[in-house]
Order: C-alpha cells, then sequence, then structure tokens
DNA sequence: GGCAGAATGCAAAGTAATTTGCATTTCGGG
DNA sequence: CCCGAAATGCAAATTACTTTGCATTCTGCC
C-alpha cells in the first residue's frame, strides 16, 4: 500500500455550454486566494460551506498509511467541492489543497441555503453535479476491484489526454490510481510494448485509438454464467 | 479477483424520523411486484426512472469476470435508486436484483420533473440523499484502497451487526467486501484469536466495542509527514 | 435420525502488487 | 556547460491476496 488515489472523483464540471445557475452563487460568495501548497481546509474540518474553483487547481485527497498521498481528485475551475459540508451535515473526508496560486469562491451556508430557496435551478443543478459524480465514483470502485493495473492506467491515461499527450511523472500517475510507481512504470512498460505510448521524460504520448481498444476490450463485463440466488 | 462488491453505496435510507418529500412520490408510482431472484434492470439499460424500495431488498450489482458476483449495495425498504439515470442521463451502471418477494415504486421520468417542479423540497430531500451516498462512497474507496481485508471485514461487521450478531455467510461477506470467501475466513479467523468475534454457522457473534476500538487504531490517518508539493 | 446441501476450515501453489535499493537518464538553472 | 534534482529503469525479496481442492461440520428437511 503505498500511494493512492483516483481520478475518478473528477469531472463534476459546470458543462461548458450552460452558464448554469451556479453563477448566482458568485454574487454571494467570498473570493478567496490560496498560494501554492496552501491547505484550503484539512480532514475532520466541519466548517461547512460549498467551494468552486474559478483559477489554479485543488488537490482533494489524504496522506496514506506510508507518507504516500493518496489523491481522490483535482479539482479545476468551474468545478465544486464541498456539497457534503452542505447537505449531510459531514465533517471533510479529504483535504484540499491548492495547486498553484488559486482562486476558490467561498459560499457559506447560509447564503448558499438562501439562493437556493430562490432558485431551483440551482437544486437542479446541484443534482445534476452530485449525481454524476456519484457515477463516477461508482465507476471507479468497479474498476479499482476488478481490473488489473495495466487497464487502469490506459484509462487514466485518456481521461488526463490532451492533444495526445499526457502531462504526468509516473509518480503521479501513481498517486492517481492507487498504485505504486513501480507499477505504473511496468503498466506503462507493457503498453510501451503494444506501440500504445511512447514514454517521455515527465510526458507520455499516447496511441488514442490503441488504448480506446485496449481498454474496450479488457473492462467487459463478461457473459454471465448461471448464478444461484444468493443469500 | 474473485468476489467483488462493496457495503458502500448502502445507506440512501430516508431517515426515520422524517416522512419525507419522498412520499409525494408515491402518488404518481407504478408499484411492481417482483419475485425472489427476478431482473429489475440490467446493465445496460437507459429506461430512465427512480424507483424505491417498499418491500424485500434489491441486489445491486454486476457479475464479476470469474462468474462471481460483485454486490455493489442491497437496497432496503425506503431506499432509493436510478437517480444517476433522471438527472444525468445515464445507462444502468449495474444490474438490480430482487432479493425476496419484493415490491418497488417505480416513478417515471416525467412524472418524477413534474413533482420536483410543484416541490424545492423533493429536491432537497434528492440532494441529501444523493450526497450521503456519495460520502459513503468515497469513504468505501479509500478504505478499499488502504486498509487490510482484517480491518475492512470488521467495518463491514459492525455495519451489518443486529443485536450483537451477523447473518451472513462468509461467501456473502466477501461478496459485500470484493474479497475471496478465503480471505474473509482468514481475517475472521485472525478477529476470533483476537476474542473479537465468535463465528457461527451463518452468523457471527460480535464483541462491538472491541471491533470498533480495532478498527479506530487501524484506519487513522498516519500523522502528516512533510509532503513536497506535487505535479 | 439420517442425509443432502450449505458453510466452514485448511493447505498448497500462484499472482499481482508492494517495498527497497540502486543505477541511469533528463532537464533546467547557475 | 555542468551539476543537482527529478524522473525513470531495473531487479530482488516480500506481502497480501487469489485459486484450487478437499476434508469437515453444521442445519433443515424428509
Amino acid at each position: 500500500m503505498s500511494k493512492k488515489n483516483q481520478d475518478q472523483t473528477g469531472g463534476a464540471t459546470v458543462s461548458s455550454g450552460e452558464v448554469g445557475a451556479l453563477a448566482q452563487l458568485s454574487r454571494v460568495a467570498r473570493l478567496a486566494h490560496y498560494a501554492d501548497g496552501q491547505t484550503i481546509h484539512m480532514r475532520g474540518d466541519v466548517k461547512p460551506g460549498l467551494s468552486i474553483v474559478r483559477m489554479g487547481a485543488v488537490r482533494i485527497g489524504n496522506p496514506g498509511l506510508n507518507g504516500a498521498y493518496v489523491t481522490a481528485s483535482i479539482m479545476k475551475p468551474g468545478e465544486v467541492f464541498g456539497e457534503a459540508s452542505l447537505f449531510a451535515d459531514l465533517p471533510r473526508t479529504h483535504e484540499a489543497i491548492a495547486i498553484g496560486p488559486t482562486e476558490i469562491e467561498q459560499i457559506d451556508r447560509a447564503s448558499f441555503f438562501s439562493v437556493l430557496e430562490r432558485s431551483p435551478e440551482l437544486a437542479h443543478e446541484m443534482l445534476r453535479i452530485v449525481t454524476s459524480r456519484l457515477y463516477t465514483v461508482l465507476d471507479a470502485l468497479d474498476d479499482l476491484q476488478r481490473l488489473p493495473a495495466s487497464v487502469r492506467v490506459s484509462k487514466l491515461l485518456l481521461s488526463e489526454e490532451e492533444q495526445g499527450e499526457v502531462h504526468h511523472s509516473h509518480s503521479s500517475l501513481a498517486d492517481l490510481l492507487g498504485l505504486s510507481r513501480v507499477s505504473v512504470g511496468n503498466a506503462l512498460g507493457e503498453l510501451k510494448a503494444l506501440g500504445l505510448v511512447v514514454p517521455g521524460y515527465g510526458r507520455i504520448t499516447i496511441n488514442k485509438a490503441g488504448l480506446c481498444e485496449y481498454v474496450a476490450t479488457r473492462q467487459m463485463i463478461p457473459p454471465l454464467k448461471p448464478q444461484q440466488p444468493r443469500h
């Protein structure tokens, strides 16, 4: 058990086309600035409030048992976190740490609910965001339980890809997947041998189509076998 | 990779005290009856709609790669599933199968949204449900990545406990945790040696306080070590 | 009361990841 | 241009789980 993490929690982005009911929150938000590496909140904090990333990025995660980091998610501009503190009155499960200079809109509980009362669209928008995040996490959880490292690495590469390249070190990929650096290296070696990736220094060039096919053929749920009813 | 599952998705129960905005849905629901083992929906189905368990139980899961079953969750009366098909327009990720004779209220998309428009409380209730489910799943995901089998078994025992006992075979515990039967057996052996559980046939008597302490001392996030900024 | 099916226990062999330690390569700044 | 820090590559030993196969025990039912 070393470096642990998931990309999964990922994409609660406000989809680009729509301005989004979230915009209404800006009016009641307090804009907070953080320097690289600065802590936004810690695990266990109970201060409720919603946060929207405006600039920079936020690492959501926890230190692992061994000193390695478990990155649960990296929030990019437009993404939202902290719903659990609002709707379910729960303490923070993860630390939030700024990556690079970062601006975050903080909406406290009272402000949020006052806006929510007047705007049903906000509720719908939040439902959409939380639901698709849940969906993503459930999917990732399945992957974690069932897929071998090389396939999980492949899926991560595809999701992090930008113009055919992924800008991550093996270590940060490992953090995102909950694997060790060595395992990521091995997986990449395998993919390289198949001609699916070209390794670089802090950078990986990927064969998108090839990787997609590689993943597709390996993550299929197999045909049903006869099952006894359980329990 | 054998039997895979999580208890995590678990508890989106309508909390007992409150009648809940969900009750309003009953008026537009169609009550469906299922026999033990009957399929409610399959992975990949796109028919959108919300489902509320009224009687019996529903296994949410998928067949694993080897024929074993991955139980993602078992929904009990009062619990809700299918939000993703409503809010995020996503196909079903898991099969749903009735455990025992089961009654389910089915609310189709149009009906749901017509009620939702007139009832802001329903939106809040759904937000609460989905958020806490997300929270639970994220927590389980952390556990899965970081905790050894014996601790995960302990946590499951505590969550399934009823009056000091857990009524599950090793196999069904394994299904719920994504472990093999053998590993569960070994973990229970360990716990037995520590005087934390007394194994029975299809039944385990647990030392609640002892297990709590056992878990507490082992799932702690360790003190922070100095971290370099990443990425 | 006994028998079949289910649940449990046990052990051996295999596998996929881990940790550890070190050598090598790459990049950027002085 | 060179040097140090970071990134990568490689290999051995270890760990935690899996699969397999079988023996044993329990329970409900006829």
